[in-house]
DNA sequence: TAACAACATTGATCTGCAACAACTTTTTAA
DNA sequence: TTAAAAAGTTGTTGCAGATCAATGTTGTTA
Protein backbone atom coordinates (compact mmCIF):
# COMPACT_ATOMS: atom_id res chain seq x y z
CA UNK A 1 0.00 0.00 0.00
CA UNK A 2 1.69 3.02 -1.05
CA UNK A 3 0.16 6.69 0.00
CA UNK A 4 1.12 9.62 -2.02
CA UNK A 5 -0.06 12.92 -0.31
CA UNK A 6 -1.84 15.28 -3.16
CA UNK A 7 -2.77 19.15 -3.08
CA UNK A 8 -5.90 18.24 -4.95
CA UNK A 9 -7.84 14.85 -5.81
CA UNK A 10 -6.48 14.73 -8.96
CA UNK A 11 -8.21 11.37 -9.85
CA UNK A 12 -11.08 11.95 -9.06
CA UNK A 13 -12.13 15.95 -9.12
CA UNK A 14 -14.19 15.64 -11.91
CA UNK A 15 -16.76 13.10 -10.86
CA UNK A 16 -16.77 13.70 -6.76
CA UNK A 17 -19.10 15.51 -4.76
CA UNK A 18 -17.30 16.02 -2.37
CA UNK A 19 -14.63 17.72 -4.21
CA UNK A 20 -17.16 19.89 -6.25
CA UNK A 21 -19.02 21.02 -2.81
CA UNK A 22 -15.79 21.89 -1.72
CA UNK A 23 -14.32 23.83 -4.66
CA UNK A 24 -18.13 25.69 -5.05
CA UNK A 25 -17.46 26.43 -1.28
CA UNK A 26 -13.86 27.70 -1.60
CA UNK A 27 -12.72 25.28 1.16
CA UNK A 28 -10.67 23.00 -1.24
CA UNK A 29 -7.73 23.62 -0.39
CA UNK A 30 -8.62 22.26 3.23
CA UNK A 31 -9.87 19.04 2.22
CA UNK A 32 -6.04 17.82 2.31
CA UNK A 33 -7.18 14.19 0.42
CA UNK A 34 -4.39 11.85 0.62
CA UNK A 35 -4.39 9.19 -2.40
CA UNK A 36 -4.08 5.81 -1.27
CA UNK A 37 -3.20 2.99 -3.80
CA UNK A 38 -4.24 -0.70 -2.86
CA UNK A 39 -3.02 -3.90 -4.40
CA UNK A 40 -5.84 -6.20 -5.61
CA UNK A 41 -7.09 -8.59 -2.94
CA UNK A 42 -6.16 -6.14 0.00
CA UNK A 43 -8.19 -4.86 2.26
CA UNK A 44 -9.51 -1.02 2.01
CA UNK A 45 -11.60 -1.20 4.84
CA UNK A 46 -12.63 -3.79 7.83
CA UNK A 47 -15.84 -4.18 9.64
CA UNK A 48 -15.87 -3.50 13.34
CA UNK A 49 -13.36 -1.29 12.71
CA UNK A 50 -13.47 2.52 12.96
CA UNK A 51 -14.50 5.23 10.52
CA UNK A 52 -11.63 8.04 10.48
CA UNK A 53 -12.44 8.88 6.39
CA UNK A 54 -14.48 9.07 4.11
CA UNK A 55 -13.11 7.35 1.12
CA UNK A 56 -13.77 7.24 -2.46
CA UNK A 57 -13.13 4.70 -4.88
CA UNK A 58 -11.55 6.71 -7.76
CA UNK A 59 -10.01 3.58 -10.19
CA UNK A 60 -10.93 0.03 -9.96
CA UNK A 61 -13.06 -2.22 -8.69
CA UNK A 62 -13.74 -3.18 -4.84
CA UNK A 63 -16.57 -5.39 -3.06
CA UNK A 64 -18.51 -4.79 0.07
CA UNK A 65 -19.31 -7.40 2.04
CA UNK A 66 -20.29 -8.84 5.54
CA UNK A 67 -18.66 -11.53 7.42
CA UNK A 68 -20.83 -14.57 7.96
CA UNK A 69 -20.29 -17.82 10.08
CA UNK A 70 -17.09 -19.46 9.61
CA UNK A 71 -16.04 -17.74 6.65
CA UNK A 72 -19.27 -17.50 4.99
CA UNK A 73 -19.31 -13.63 3.28
CA UNK A 74 -22.16 -11.92 1.75
CA UNK A 75 -21.25 -9.39 -0.81
CA UNK A 76 -23.30 -6.65 -0.97
CA UNK A 77 -22.09 -5.36 -3.96
CA UNK A 78 -19.87 -4.15 -6.31
CA UNK A 79 -18.10 -0.84 -6.38
CA UNK A 80 -17.26 1.03 -9.13
CA UNK A 81 -15.42 4.38 -9.66
CA UNK A 82 -16.67 7.61 -8.53
CA UNK A 83 -18.43 5.42 -5.36
CA UNK A 84 -18.31 6.76 -1.74
CA UNK A 85 -16.64 3.70 0.45
CA UNK A 86 -17.79 4.03 3.59
CA UNK A 87 -21.03 6.06 2.59
CA UNK A 88 -23.06 3.52 4.68
CA UNK A 89 -20.85 4.46 7.67
CA UNK A 90 -20.26 7.98 7.24
CA UNK A 91 -23.17 8.54 9.73
CA UNK A 92 -23.86 7.38 13.82
CA UNK A 93 -22.01 4.32 13.96
CA UNK A 94 -18.54 4.59 14.65
CA UNK A 95 -17.44 1.50 13.42
CA UNK A 96 -18.12 0.09 9.71
CA UNK A 97 -20.47 -2.89 9.44
CA UNK A 98 -18.85 -3.75 6.83
CA UNK A 99 -15.66 -4.98 4.80
CA UNK A 100 -14.71 -3.63 1.64
CA UNK A 101 -11.74 -4.97 -0.81
CA UNK A 102 -10.13 -4.95 -3.71
CA UNK A 103 -10.60 -6.40 -6.62
CA UNK A 104 -8.02 -5.10 -8.91
CA UNK A 105 -5.48 -2.19 -8.39
CA UNK A 106 -7.37 0.46 -6.52
CA UNK A 107 -6.95 4.09 -6.44
CA UNK A 108 -8.79 5.78 -3.67
CA UNK A 109 -9.01 9.46 -1.88
CA UNK A 110 -8.88 9.73 1.63
CA UNK A 111 -10.67 12.63 3.39
CA UNK A 112 -10.89 12.88 6.96
CA UNK A 113 -14.08 12.44 8.40
CA UNK A 114 -13.84 15.93 10.43
CA UNK A 115 -13.38 17.90 7.03
CA UNK A 116 -16.36 15.99 5.85
CA UNK A 117 -18.41 17.10 8.93
CA UNK A 118 -17.74 20.81 8.18
CA UNK A 119 -18.18 19.92 4.92
CA UNK A 120 -22.09 19.43 5.35
CA UNK A 121 -22.61 21.41 8.16
CA UNK A 122 -22.08 24.80 5.80
CA UNK A 123 -23.73 22.77 2.82
CA UNK A 124 -27.41 21.37 3.60
CA UNK A 125 -27.35 20.03 0.03
CA UNK A 126 -24.18 18.27 0.60
CA UNK A 127 -25.37 16.21 3.31
CA UNK A 128 -28.77 15.82 1.61
CA UNK A 129 -27.17 14.40 -1.36
CA UNK A 130 -25.57 11.89 0.79
CA UNK A 131 -29.06 11.03 2.71
CA UNK A 132 -30.46 10.14 -0.62
CA UNK A 133 -27.67 7.76 -1.84
CA UNK A 134 -27.98 5.86 1.58
CA UNK A 135 -31.95 5.79 1.37
CA UNK A 136 -31.56 4.03 -2.30
CA UNK A 137 -28.33 1.83 -0.46
CA UNK A 138 -31.11 0.81 2.14
CA UNK A 139 -33.72 -0.47 -0.35
CA UNK A 140 -31.49 -1.92 -2.06
CA UNK A 141 -30.66 -4.19 1.24
CA UNK A 142 -34.38 -5.13 1.73
CA UNK A 143 -34.83 -6.12 -1.73
CA UNK A 144 -31.66 -8.96 -1.10
CA UNK A 145 -33.23 -9.67 2.17
CA UNK A 146 -36.22 -11.15 0.13
CA UNK A 147 -34.40 -12.39 -2.43
CA UNK A 148 -31.62 -14.01 0.00
CA UNK A 149 -34.41 -15.75 1.52
CA UNK A 150 -36.93 -16.67 -0.41
CA UNK A 151 -35.61 -16.98 -4.08
CA UNK A 152 -33.62 -20.15 -5.06
CA UNK A 153 -30.57 -21.27 -6.90
CA UNK A 154 -31.80 -19.86 -10.21
CA UNK A 155 -33.76 -17.01 -9.05
CA UNK A 156 -30.27 -15.85 -7.25
CA UNK A 157 -27.80 -16.34 -9.80
CA UNK A 158 -30.41 -14.47 -12.33
CA UNK A 159 -30.47 -11.86 -10.30
CA UNK A 160 -26.66 -11.56 -10.23
CA UNK A 161 -26.45 -11.27 -13.48
CA UNK A 162 -28.64 -8.59 -14.33
CA UNK A 163 -26.83 -6.52 -11.40
CA UNK A 164 -23.35 -7.65 -12.82
CA UNK A 165 -24.68 -6.49 -16.23
CA UNK A 166 -26.13 -3.03 -15.25
CA UNK A 167 -23.11 -2.38 -13.62
CA UNK A 168 -20.88 -2.96 -16.60
CA UNK A 169 -23.29 -0.99 -18.72
CA UNK A 170 -23.01 -3.89 -20.94
CA UNK A 171 -25.02 -7.48 -21.66
CA UNK A 172 -21.24 -9.26 -22.63
CA UNK A 173 -18.84 -8.86 -20.09
CA UNK A 174 -15.98 -10.17 -18.03
CA UNK A 175 -16.40 -11.20 -14.83
CA UNK A 176 -13.88 -9.31 -12.19
CA UNK A 177 -14.90 -11.69 -9.79
CA UNK A 178 -14.73 -15.73 -9.05
CA UNK A 179 -16.93 -18.21 -9.03
CA UNK A 180 -16.86 -18.47 -5.47
CA UNK A 181 -17.30 -14.62 -5.28
CA UNK A 182 -19.84 -14.73 -7.49
CA UNK A 183 -21.72 -17.46 -4.96
CA UNK A 184 -21.00 -14.88 -2.60
CA UNK A 185 -22.81 -11.90 -4.35
CA UNK A 186 -25.84 -14.76 -4.37
CA UNK A 187 -25.29 -15.83 -1.35
CA UNK A 188 -25.01 -19.38 -2.34
CA UNK A 189 -22.18 -22.28 -2.58
CA UNK A 190 -19.44 -21.62 -5.15
CA UNK A 191 -20.60 -25.18 -6.78
CA UNK A 192 -23.88 -24.20 -7.08
CA UNK A 193 -22.91 -21.06 -8.67
CA UNK A 194 -20.73 -23.32 -11.19
CA UNK A 195 -23.61 -25.61 -11.83
CA UNK A 196 -26.20 -23.00 -12.53
CA UNK A 197 -24.22 -21.32 -14.97
CA UNK A 198 -24.15 -24.30 -16.81
CA UNK A 199 -27.57 -25.09 -16.66
CA UNK A 200 -27.88 -21.58 -18.26
CA UNK A 201 -25.07 -22.06 -20.91
CA UNK A 202 -27.12 -25.32 -21.71
CA UNK A 203 -30.74 -23.78 -21.85
CA UNK A 204 -28.78 -21.17 -24.05
CA UNK A 205 -29.88 -18.52 -21.85
CA UNK A 206 -26.34 -16.80 -21.74
CA UNK A 207 -23.26 -17.69 -23.47
CA UNK A 208 -20.02 -18.91 -21.12
CA UNK A 209 -16.26 -18.77 -22.15
CA UNK A 210 -14.34 -18.49 -18.48
CA UNK A 211 -14.92 -15.27 -17.46
CA UNK A 212 -16.26 -13.49 -20.01
CA UNK A 213 -20.61 -13.97 -19.96
CA UNK A 214 -22.85 -12.85 -22.37
CA UNK A 215 -26.36 -12.54 -21.35
CA UNK A 216 -28.47 -14.00 -24.64
CA UNK A 217 -32.23 -14.12 -23.47
CA UNK A 218 -32.71 -11.11 -21.33
CA UNK A 219 -36.56 -12.36 -21.61
CA UNK A 220 -36.13 -15.36 -19.99
CA UNK A 221 -33.12 -14.42 -17.40
CA UNK A 222 -35.59 -11.61 -16.16
CA UNK A 223 -38.40 -13.91 -15.70
CA UNK A 224 -36.39 -16.11 -13.70
CA UNK A 225 -34.85 -13.38 -11.61
CA UNK A 226 -38.84 -12.57 -11.09
CA UNK A 227 -39.87 -15.86 -10.03
CA UNK A 228 -37.66 -16.72 -7.83
CA UNK B 1 -59.85 4.82 10.62
CA UNK B 2 -60.26 7.53 12.42
CA UNK B 3 -58.55 11.23 11.88
CA UNK B 4 -58.42 13.65 14.76
CA UNK B 5 -57.22 17.07 13.98
CA UNK B 6 -55.09 18.55 16.65
CA UNK B 7 -53.31 21.73 17.31
CA UNK B 8 -50.35 20.32 19.29
CA UNK B 9 -48.94 16.59 19.21
CA UNK B 10 -50.39 15.68 22.81
CA UNK B 11 -49.70 12.24 22.79
CA UNK B 12 -45.80 12.54 22.07
CA UNK B 13 -44.83 16.03 23.04
CA UNK B 14 -42.85 14.19 25.71
CA UNK B 15 -40.44 11.95 23.70
CA UNK B 16 -40.86 13.06 19.83
CA UNK B 17 -37.84 14.47 18.36
CA UNK B 18 -39.52 16.45 15.63
CA UNK B 19 -42.08 17.93 18.31
CA UNK B 20 -39.20 19.26 20.54
CA UNK B 21 -37.03 20.27 17.52
CA UNK B 22 -40.00 22.88 16.17
CA UNK B 23 -40.28 23.96 19.77
CA UNK B 24 -36.92 24.98 20.02
CA UNK B 25 -37.06 26.75 16.55
CA UNK B 26 -40.68 28.12 17.24
CA UNK B 27 -41.72 26.22 14.47
CA UNK B 28 -44.23 24.27 16.64
CA UNK B 29 -47.48 25.90 15.39
CA UNK B 30 -46.05 25.10 11.64
CA UNK B 31 -46.41 21.73 12.41
CA UNK B 32 -50.01 20.90 12.02
CA UNK B 33 -49.65 17.31 13.42
CA UNK B 34 -52.74 14.94 12.67
CA UNK B 35 -53.20 12.36 15.25
CA UNK B 36 -54.68 9.31 13.18
CA UNK B 37 -56.14 6.12 15.23
CA UNK B 38 -55.32 2.72 13.74
CA UNK B 39 -57.54 -0.38 14.88
CA UNK B 40 -55.27 -4.14 15.36
CA UNK B 41 -54.43 -5.29 11.74
CA UNK B 42 -54.30 -2.09 10.04
CA UNK B 43 -51.46 -1.09 7.51
CA UNK B 44 -50.09 2.02 8.32
CA UNK B 45 -48.24 2.30 5.73
CA UNK B 46 -47.90 0.10 2.29
CA UNK B 47 -44.83 -0.60 0.16
CA UNK B 48 -43.95 0.61 -3.00
CA UNK B 49 -46.77 4.10 -2.48
CA UNK B 50 -45.35 7.17 -1.71
CA UNK B 51 -43.93 8.66 1.20
CA UNK B 52 -46.59 11.98 2.13
CA UNK B 53 -46.09 12.20 5.86
CA UNK B 54 -43.63 11.74 8.84
CA UNK B 55 -45.08 9.25 10.84
CA UNK B 56 -44.39 9.04 14.59
CA UNK B 57 -45.67 5.96 16.46
CA UNK B 58 -47.36 7.30 20.41
CA UNK B 59 -48.90 4.52 21.36
CA UNK B 60 -49.06 0.70 20.96
CA UNK B 61 -46.89 -1.68 18.55
CA UNK B 62 -46.31 -1.88 15.10
CA UNK B 63 -44.86 -4.87 13.02
CA UNK B 64 -42.17 -3.40 9.82
CA UNK B 65 -42.29 -6.20 7.37
CA UNK B 66 -41.21 -6.45 3.46
CA UNK B 67 -43.58 -8.49 0.99
CA UNK B 68 -41.69 -11.85 -0.09
CA UNK B 69 -42.98 -13.88 -2.48
CA UNK B 70 -46.36 -15.61 -2.52
CA UNK B 71 -47.54 -13.93 0.25
CA UNK B 72 -44.41 -15.02 2.99
CA UNK B 73 -43.08 -11.39 4.57
CA UNK B 74 -40.04 -11.21 6.56
CA UNK B 75 -40.76 -9.08 9.77
CA UNK B 76 -38.06 -6.36 10.51
CA UNK B 77 -38.61 -5.36 13.86
CA UNK B 78 -41.44 -4.35 16.00
CA UNK B 79 -41.98 -0.46 16.95
CA UNK B 80 -42.53 0.71 20.51
CA UNK B 81 -43.88 4.11 21.41
CA UNK B 82 -41.47 7.02 19.90
CA UNK B 83 -40.54 5.27 17.10
CA UNK B 84 -40.55 6.88 13.80
CA UNK B 85 -42.83 4.91 10.99
CA UNK B 86 -41.11 5.92 7.93
CA UNK B 87 -37.64 7.04 9.32
CA UNK B 88 -35.77 4.83 6.66
CA UNK B 89 -38.30 6.23 3.83
CA UNK B 90 -37.83 10.08 5.19
CA UNK B 91 -34.78 10.43 2.94
CA UNK B 92 -34.42 10.18 -0.98
CA UNK B 93 -36.44 7.14 -2.01
CA UNK B 94 -40.11 8.63 -3.03
CA UNK B 95 -41.46 5.52 -1.71
CA UNK B 96 -42.03 3.13 1.27
CA UNK B 97 -39.69 0.38 0.75
CA UNK B 98 -41.51 -1.77 3.74
CA UNK B 99 -44.78 -1.98 5.26
CA UNK B 100 -45.93 -1.27 8.58
CA UNK B 101 -49.28 -2.50 10.21
CA UNK B 102 -50.78 -2.11 13.79
CA UNK B 103 -50.44 -5.30 16.12
CA UNK B 104 -52.26 -3.39 18.72
CA UNK B 105 -54.90 -0.31 18.93
CA UNK B 106 -52.23 2.71 17.32
CA UNK B 107 -51.73 6.24 17.88
CA UNK B 108 -49.55 8.00 15.60
CA UNK B 109 -48.69 11.58 14.22
CA UNK B 110 -48.96 12.34 11.01
CA UNK B 111 -46.81 15.47 10.10
CA UNK B 112 -46.39 16.86 6.35
CA UNK B 113 -43.48 15.91 4.97
CA UNK B 114 -42.35 19.28 3.67
CA UNK B 115 -42.98 20.67 6.93
CA UNK B 116 -40.25 18.27 8.13
CA UNK B 117 -37.95 19.38 5.11
CA UNK B 118 -38.56 22.52 6.23
CA UNK B 119 -37.19 21.93 9.78
CA UNK B 120 -34.90 19.85 8.61
CA UNK B 121 -32.67 22.87 6.33
CA UNK B 122 -32.69 24.96 9.67
CA UNK B 123 -31.85 22.66 11.76
CA UNK B 124 -29.43 20.83 11.55
CA UNK B 125 -28.73 18.65 14.33
CA UNK B 126 -31.81 17.06 13.63
CA UNK B 127 -30.84 16.55 10.36
CA UNK B 128 -27.81 15.03 12.12
CA UNK B 129 -29.57 12.88 14.78
CA UNK B 130 -32.13 11.56 12.07
CA UNK B 131 -29.23 9.90 9.83
CA UNK B 132 -27.60 8.70 13.04
CA UNK B 133 -30.81 6.82 13.63
CA UNK B 134 -31.03 5.99 10.19
CA UNK B 135 -27.61 4.46 10.22
CA UNK B 136 -28.26 2.41 12.82
CA UNK B 137 -30.86 1.05 11.17
CA UNK B 138 -28.86 -0.49 8.54
CA UNK B 139 -26.23 -1.86 10.29
CA UNK B 140 -29.05 -4.20 12.02
CA UNK B 141 -30.22 -5.27 8.26
CA UNK B 142 -26.45 -6.38 7.79
CA UNK B 143 -26.99 -8.51 10.72
CA UNK B 144 -30.18 -9.85 9.74
CA UNK B 145 -28.96 -10.22 6.22
CA UNK B 146 -26.29 -12.99 7.92
CA UNK B 147 -28.71 -14.32 9.93
CA UNK B 148 -31.43 -15.41 7.91
CA UNK B 149 -29.01 -16.73 5.40
CA UNK B 150 -27.03 -18.84 7.19
CA UNK B 151 -27.99 -19.72 10.94
CA UNK B 152 -30.53 -22.63 11.40
CA UNK B 153 -33.96 -22.76 12.69
CA UNK B 154 -32.65 -23.02 16.68
CA UNK B 155 -30.25 -19.63 16.40
CA UNK B 156 -33.13 -18.04 13.91
CA UNK B 157 -35.52 -18.33 16.95
CA UNK B 158 -33.37 -17.55 19.99
CA UNK B 159 -32.05 -14.26 18.25
CA UNK B 160 -35.86 -13.27 17.62
CA UNK B 161 -36.01 -14.60 21.18
CA UNK B 162 -33.41 -12.03 23.04
CA UNK B 163 -34.67 -9.24 20.58
CA UNK B 164 -38.38 -9.85 21.82
CA UNK B 165 -36.88 -9.76 25.85
CA UNK B 166 -34.63 -6.83 24.98
CA UNK B 167 -37.35 -5.21 22.80
CA UNK B 168 -39.69 -5.36 26.10
CA UNK B 169 -37.10 -4.81 28.44
CA UNK B 170 -37.64 -8.38 30.70
CA UNK B 171 -36.75 -12.18 30.45
CA UNK B 172 -40.32 -12.79 30.84
CA UNK B 173 -42.67 -11.13 28.29
CA UNK B 174 -45.96 -11.51 26.81
CA UNK B 175 -46.24 -11.73 22.59
CA UNK B 176 -48.24 -9.15 20.61
CA UNK B 177 -47.33 -11.52 17.65
CA UNK B 178 -48.78 -14.76 16.60
CA UNK B 179 -46.42 -18.15 16.19
CA UNK B 180 -46.75 -17.41 12.60
CA UNK B 181 -45.42 -13.59 12.85
CA UNK B 182 -42.96 -15.22 15.18
CA UNK B 183 -42.07 -16.92 12.41
CA UNK B 184 -42.01 -13.99 9.82
CA UNK B 185 -39.52 -12.33 12.54
CA UNK B 186 -36.95 -15.39 11.99
CA UNK B 187 -37.63 -16.30 8.20
CA UNK B 188 -38.58 -19.63 8.98
CA UNK B 189 -42.33 -21.44 8.65
CA UNK B 190 -44.43 -20.89 11.20
CA UNK B 191 -44.76 -24.92 12.05
CA UNK B 192 -41.06 -24.61 12.83
CA UNK B 193 -41.44 -21.73 14.97
CA UNK B 194 -43.67 -23.74 17.09
CA UNK B 195 -41.19 -26.97 16.84
CA UNK B 196 -38.25 -25.26 18.11
CA UNK B 197 -40.11 -23.18 21.07
CA UNK B 198 -41.51 -26.47 22.33
CA UNK B 199 -37.74 -27.74 21.99
CA UNK B 200 -36.62 -25.12 24.13
CA UNK B 201 -39.26 -25.59 26.58
CA UNK B 202 -38.36 -29.42 26.88
CA UNK B 203 -34.74 -28.26 27.32
CA UNK B 204 -35.86 -26.10 30.25
CA UNK B 205 -33.66 -23.00 27.98
CA UNK B 206 -37.55 -21.13 28.00
CA UNK B 207 -41.04 -21.16 30.05
CA UNK B 208 -43.79 -21.32 27.42
CA UNK B 209 -47.29 -20.65 28.66
CA UNK B 210 -49.45 -19.92 25.63
CA UNK B 211 -48.50 -15.94 24.87
CA UNK B 212 -46.11 -15.80 27.49
CA UNK B 213 -42.89 -16.45 27.04
CA UNK B 214 -39.43 -16.33 29.83
CA UNK B 215 -36.16 -16.87 28.87
CA UNK B 216 -35.00 -18.94 31.87
CA UNK B 217 -31.22 -19.99 30.46
CA UNK B 218 -30.06 -16.89 29.03
CA UNK B 219 -26.43 -18.44 28.55
CA UNK B 220 -27.33 -21.05 26.69
CA UNK B 221 -30.26 -18.66 24.13
CA UNK B 222 -27.32 -16.78 23.79
CA UNK B 223 -24.59 -19.42 22.67
CA UNK B 224 -27.20 -20.94 20.41
CA UNK B 225 -27.94 -17.87 18.87
CA UNK B 226 -23.68 -17.00 18.81
CA UNK B 227 -23.27 -20.37 16.81
CA UNK B 228 -26.13 -20.38 14.57
C1' DT C 1 9.17 -25.33 -18.16
C1' DA C 2 8.29 -27.77 -14.21
C1' DA C 3 5.78 -27.70 -10.12
C1' DC C 4 2.58 -25.89 -7.33
C1' DA C 5 -1.32 -23.26 -6.07
C1' DA C 6 -5.55 -21.19 -7.09
C1' DC C 7 -9.61 -21.64 -9.60
C1' DA C 8 -13.31 -24.33 -11.97
C1' DT C 9 -16.25 -28.30 -12.77
C1' DT C 10 -19.07 -32.44 -12.00
C1' DG C 11 -21.11 -36.26 -9.51
C1' DA C 12 -22.69 -38.38 -5.14
C1' DT C 13 -24.35 -37.97 -0.54
C1' DC C 14 -26.56 -36.08 3.39
C1' DT C 15 -29.28 -32.87 6.06
C1' DG C 16 -32.29 -29.17 7.29
C1' DC C 17 -36.46 -27.24 6.43
C1' DA C 18 -40.76 -26.24 3.93
C1' DA C 19 -45.04 -28.29 2.80
C1' DC C 20 -48.78 -31.13 3.72
C1' DA C 21 -52.12 -33.23 6.60
C1' DA C 22 -54.74 -34.02 10.56
C1' DC C 23 -55.84 -32.58 14.82
C1' DT C 24 -56.65 -29.63 19.18
C1' DT C 25 -57.32 -25.29 21.36
C1' DT C 26 -58.53 -20.58 21.53
C1' DT C 27 -60.76 -16.51 19.85
C1' DT C 28 -64.27 -14.05 17.56
C1' DA C 29 -68.62 -12.58 16.37
C1' DA C 30 -73.50 -13.81 15.23
C1' DT D 1 -73.70 -19.59 24.04
C1' DT D 2 -72.69 -21.55 20.23
C1' DA D 3 -70.95 -22.11 15.68
C1' DA D 4 -67.31 -20.84 12.78
C1' DA D 5 -62.88 -19.10 12.11
C1' DA D 6 -58.34 -18.40 13.51
C1' DA D 7 -54.39 -19.92 15.93
C1' DG D 8 -51.56 -23.51 17.66
C1' DT D 9 -49.52 -28.30 17.56
C1' DT D 10 -47.38 -32.66 15.93
C1' DG D 11 -45.91 -36.26 12.74
C1' DT D 12 -44.54 -37.37 8.03
C1' DT D 13 -42.61 -36.71 3.39
C1' DG D 14 -39.96 -34.83 -0.37
C1' DC D 15 -36.75 -31.78 -2.13
C1' DA D 16 -33.41 -27.97 -2.41
C1' DG D 17 -29.03 -26.95 -1.54
C1' DA D 18 -24.71 -27.51 1.30
C1' DT D 19 -20.94 -30.44 1.71
C1' DC D 20 -17.68 -33.84 0.33
C1' DA D 21 -14.75 -35.77 -3.00
C1' DA D 22 -12.38 -36.31 -7.18
C1' DT D 23 -10.59 -34.33 -11.15
C1' DG D 24 -9.68 -30.88 -14.73
C1' DT D 25 -7.91 -26.26 -15.93
C1' DT D 26 -5.53 -22.12 -15.67
C1' DG D 27 -2.14 -19.15 -13.69
C1' DT D 28 2.05 -18.05 -11.17
C1' DT D 29 6.75 -18.23 -9.83
C1' DA D 30 11.29 -20.32 -9.07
Amino acid sequence: MRIVEKTSCETCDHKCDIFLTSKEMGLEQELHPRQVVYKKYESICRQNTAVTHAIILCEGNAKMYIEGINGKNIILNILMPSNYIGLLAVFGTPNYSYNVSALTLCHTCHIDIETIKKLYYHNHNFLIQLNQAFGSSVSAIMKKLISLNQKQLRGKVAESLIYLSQLYGSNTFSLTITRKELGELSAISEENAVRVLTEFKNEGIIGLNGKVIELLDLEVLHKIYTIG
